[in-house]
This record gives C-alpha cells, structure tokens and sequence, in this order.
RNA sequence: CGGGGCGUGGCGCAGCUUGGUAGCGCGCCUGCUUUGGGAGCAGGAAGUCGCAGGUUCGAAUCCUGUCGCCCCGACCA
C-alpha cells in the first residue's frame, strides 16, 4: 500500500474531549472518529487494526471447535420476556420505538436470547451435541455514561459465542476450552492478560473468569497477590481473615449524643476515634423481609458476597422509612445492639473490641460495643469488598490495580434454557434442558488495551500481530529516483512475500514522517534516503527499539523478515 | 440521574467581564525556495459564533429556554 493513495488523516494536536491514552492515540493516528456519544467510526487504519483482531479471534475460535453464524442486531422482545431479562437489563436495553410493521423492537446488547431460541427450534437430540455457535456482531447497548473513547461504547463489536452441552461435565469441557482459546488469542495478539476469577453477578452459574488488561484508564480493579498465587476481581476477591488482636478490657456500653453527625467520617471526627473502632450497620431488602449487614467502618459491603451468603432475592438497599421503622431511629443512627432482624456480620467485626455504632436512636450513638456481648453473632463470614492492607487466603499482601476487562467466560448452566423451554431428547427419549456457556470477547477493547499497554510519548507500539501494517517503508527524497525505485522494489517484494507494507510516498519533509510513523506506530521501520543510499544502505529499526540496522538494499527483505520474526510472540 | 466544564472555519484556541467591522495557530489551495525528526516566504479559500426565543438602534458577547459533547459520581449481562 501507498500511504499517498491511502487515507490515514493523523493530526498534530490531542483533541480537546480525549483523555485516555488510547483515546488520543486513535484519534491523532487517524484511526477513529468519534460520530455521536458512545459511537465511533473506524478510519481505515483503524478498521484494519480491528480485522485483524477479528481474524486472529476467528482462526482461535475455529480451531477450538467453534461454528460461526451471524445474529441480527434486532430482536423480538417477546424472546426477551420469556427470559425475564427486559427487566433485569432495564434501562441498558435499547428498545425501537413502535413502527407500522412492529411494535416491540429491542437491539440486542447479548445474544443468550436468540441462540437458544435458535437451538430450541433446530437442535433436539443429544446425537447434536455438543455444539459451540459464534459470531462477531455490532452489539447495543445504552451505557449512561460512554467514556474513555473506545473503551465503553454504547455500539462495540464483540465475539459472542454459546456452548450447548447434555451435561455439566459436558459444559466443564467445553469452557476449558473456550478458556484455552482465549489465553491463545490474547497472547497472539500481544496483550499482557490476566486472567482472573470473576463474579458471575445475577447471570447466574457457577464458575465465571475474566481476562484483564492493566490500565489506569480502566474501571475495574483486579486483585492479586504479591507473590503471584493469587488474582480475581475486586468484585470476588477473597482475603486471609483479620486476626483477632485482643484487648485489654472491656468497656461497659455508654450512650453518647452525636447531634446532626450520620456518616462514619463525621462521627469519627466528632468522637476522635478511627472509621476502623466503628461498626457500620447497613440495612437492605429482599424479597422476603429485611436483612441487615455489619462491616467495620473503613470497610464496604459487597453486594454480591452478601447475596450468595445470604441466599436472598431481590437483594437492594432499604428505603429510608423501612430503616426507620426497623431502628427506630431516623437514618444514620442505626446499630445491631438490640436489633430485631437477620444480621449478617463480617468476620471483619467479630474480632473488634470496644468499638462505635449507632444507637438505634436519633443522634446518639453508642461505645464500647463488644460483639458477642453486647449482639449475638448468629451468621458471620466475608461480605465486604477487600481493601489495601489485606492479605491473599495464603498471607500474601494483595496488590490492587486498575484495569479493563477484555473478554469474559460463564457457565451458564440451564438458566436461559429453562427460562425458554430449550431441550433435546436424551438418550433415554426424555427431555432435557441444554447445560449452557458463553463466552464474550470486546474486539474494540482488544484494540484499545494494547494501545493502553503499548505506546509513549510519540505514539502507538502496536504488538506486531494486530499492527495495521508490519513494516513501513519510509521514502525520504520523494523526487529522488534512486530512492523511489528502491523503496518501491522493496515494497513490491515484501508485499509479494505477504508482508502487510506501507511505503510512505508522501511529498514531506523526513521529520514530518518520522513523526508520522511513530505515531501510527508501525512495528518495522525501513528508512530509503539520498545519504543512505549513497553509502549503499537502508535502515532498518524496529519502533520499539533505537538500534538502527544498516544493511544492502538487497539484503533489507531477509532482514526485515528476521525482524518480524523476532517481534512475533510464538503463540 | 446528581455535580462540574465546554460548544466560535476540518482540528486546537482567543474574543464574552465592559454589546459596535469575527481573530490567531495548525491543516487546506497557488507559487517560489527548502528536504534526515512536524520547513520558510508571498498570495488565497473556508465560519448561520450549537439551536430557539428575548432585551437592544445593534448580540459571539446580556437574559431565558433547549440540544450536544467531555469529566467526576451513581449505574454497568
């Protein structure tokens, strides 16, 4: 390809609404347009970055056993009332509005949906499992607040792909693999992932991972420990119970007023005690009455914890008159002494001495609150987020860092083919709900992350396997025959080889396409000039390094080819 | 949805306080010079100042409303 008969618009300054680095990067590199909030068109330097993201997606997919179809982005809502999910995906559901030919029209932000209605419809014998279906699809979905450029999008592209197996043994086979698979193709495409487990939240099953990308322009937090024996989502993350430190006394309960003082900030500064000597008391709903839950006071509740614990539906935060009603008390002075309710103790607060907690009376609050004496530990285990300071199950300090999530794994059990009536006839002819997975891959992020993980202050160090080009052919005298021709036969013969080559013809100055090329940051630099020439060479750099190799204009194909070579990961 | 910021040629910005000829840099077009890290000079094209009302002799500027975009938070199979 010829850069002057291609179309890469590059542009000098940051825009003014880019933050992320990655975000700039595509913008200034002439990759990506931004068309409305949350939607962005691919330039074509772009678009070839993302196709071959997608083809190294699809080569993987086909060879651990995947089928490729391809599902519309309109969807019957009717599939999505069987399943409950019009509810359950609430306003991130992007409904049409009524049209002469339909009412009911939603655009699909999953495909669970239409693949097991598809199954139900085609599949119906045991003989026909199991089977793995795919596709990379243009998925919708109404984030309320896209950011970080390509990084959370209300349009992405993803590959989604449906596991149906007889059984769970079944299933565990068929996630291993898609597992597999996706360790290939994020270590072919030159991401450092790491996979962890992950909370499967109310999609249900039992087993979930997520593969992560390091970046601060991330929204999640990964946990691991230091010593590498550990790693999951903050969301699931499991820590080494807090020691018991004893004290020296017990102090009896005494009631302090606390006027207008309701968070554990105001308290502890009023009181001149640490958010660590406080006993937080929060109070939800479920379906089937209130529970409370009790975490110390620099520490959070996690939802998703309490409910496995718990067993409850319908978990969510209380409203303001049903705390009141249960306490007594208006909000903010809520404590579990005396408390007639389900309580749920983190192990975090068995081992407190001494410590604060509200009264269950307005602007009071009480002291030397001993748990076990002064409440009754009825249930207790992990039911809070992990925070700096806590140590991995083995003892090891856990590190916390921030990062995106590039692909996600679930077992999904029968939960959807349940929901819609999914079987096939086993072998002894009795009907049988299909054991289910499924598997999700962001191809944008794919590309945003390894920008993220790979650039500098020039620009984009594109992983050579996804670069939109390998090797860029830098023509520094445009008029100077000697040095198109050489630049053209090398061009020519790399691209005859298979070597994906751009050859920068521009009429520029050099410094203008040395920006350029780091910039784009093609992985293979190959420098033609007048001065080069007259000394009988090329140069031959990788962007990635400084070293400069000079070889015989003959000698650059096998050279570059070496280079490429050793960019590759072996994967 | 709460809080904050910003909408002025393709891009980045100034002008607004104190109403009076719409400006700068980049990019683009023409010509000449230049050519190893975003060239110089000269000439030129391109803007309903987000939109709608209002105030005024007169609005990019003041007032009201509205739309859009970004950031923080809440939310996120």
């Amino acid at each position: 390809m010829f850069w002057s008969k291609f179309f890469i618009p590059t542009v000098k300054e940051t825009p003014h609404d880019a933050v992320v680095p990655s975000h700039v990067l595509m913008i200034r590199a002439g990759m990506l347009r931004q068309t409305v909030a949350g939607a962005y068109a691919y330039l074509p330097l772009g678009y070839r970055v993302l196709q071959k993201v997608t083809a190294i997606i699809r080569e993987e997919m086909n060879r651990a056993g995947g089928i490729e179809l391809n599902m519309p982005a309109m969807h019957p809502i009717e599939l999505w009332e069987e399943t409950g999910r019009v509810e359950t995906m609430g306003s991130t559901l992007i409904h049409l509005p009524d049209q002469p030919w339909r009412r009911g029209t939603v655009l699909g932000p999953t495909h669970e949906e239409i693949v097991t209605d598809i199954a139900r419809a085609y599949i119906n014998s045991y003989k026909q499992l199991p089977i793995n279906l795919f596709q990379i699809q243009t998925k919708f979905r109404d984030e309320h607040r896209p950011k970080s450029g390509v990084l959370r999008t209300r349009e992405f592209l993803m590959k989604d792909a449906y596991s149906f197996d007889t059984d769970k043994a079944g299933l565990d086979t068929s996630y291993t693999k898609m597992y597999e698979a996706y360790c290939r193709i994020f270590g072919r495409c030159g991401l450092p992932y790491i996979a962890v487990e992950a909370d499967s939240g109310p999609i249900g099953g039992d087993a979930s991972h997520e593969f992560m990308v390091r970046t601060d322009a991330g929204e999640d937090y990964l946990v691991r420990a230091e010593d590498g024996s550990y790693a999951a989502n903050v969301e699931r993350a499991e820590m080494l119970p807090i020691a018991d430190a004893g004290c020296d006394a017990q102090n009896e309960i005494s009631e302090v007023h606390t006027p207008n003082v309701t968070s554990i900030e105001q308290v502890s500064k009023l009181l001149g005690c640490k958010p660590e000597q406080m006993i937080k008391t929060i109070i939800f709903q479920h379906d089937d009455g209130l529970l409370v839950a009790l975490v110390r006071g620099d520490h959070e509740v996690n939802e998703a914890k309490l409910r496995r614990m718990s067993q409850v539906s319908g978990l969510a935060a209380a409203t303001p008159e049903q705390i009141e009603k249960l306490t007594g008390a208006d909000v903010g002075f809520a404590g579990p002494v005396k408390l007639e309710a389900r309580v749920i103790v983190d192990q975090a607060v068995t081992v407190m001495h001494n410590a604060i907690t509200g009264a269950n009376k307005s602007e009071h609050h009480i002291t030397g609150v001993n748990p076990g004496r002064d409440f009754e530990i009825k249930e207790t285990g992990d039911i809070r987020y992990a925070v700096e300071g806590d140590s991995a199950p083995n003892g090891s300090p856990l590190i916390f860092e921030k990062c995106i999530e590039i692909g996600h794994v679930f077992k999904l059990g029968t939960k959807y083919s349940d929901a819609m009536k999914a079987t096939f006839l086993d072998q002894n002819g009795s009907a049988k709900s299909f054991v289910m997975g499924c598997y999700g891959i962001g191809a944008n992020r794919i590309v945003a992350a390894a920008i993220e993980s790979s650039h500098d202050e020039s620009g984009i160090i594109w992983p050579i396997r996804i670069a939109p080009f390998s090797v860029l052919i830098c023509a520094l005298d445009h008029r100077d025959e000697n040095v198109m021709a050489t630049a053209t036969k090398l061009h020519d013969a790399l691209e005859a080889s298979g070597v994906d080559v751009l050859l920068d013809d521009r009429d520029a100055r050099p410094g203008h396409k040395f920006k350029d090329a780091d910039l784009i940051g093609v992985p293979v630099r190959v420098t033609v000039g007048k001065r080069g020439l007259g000394d009988g060479i090329v140069e031959i750099k990788s962007r990635s390094s400084d070293e400069v190799a000079k070889v015989a204009p003959d000698a650059a194909v096998g050279h570059v080819d070496r280079l490429i070579s050793s960019l590759a990961p072996s994967a």
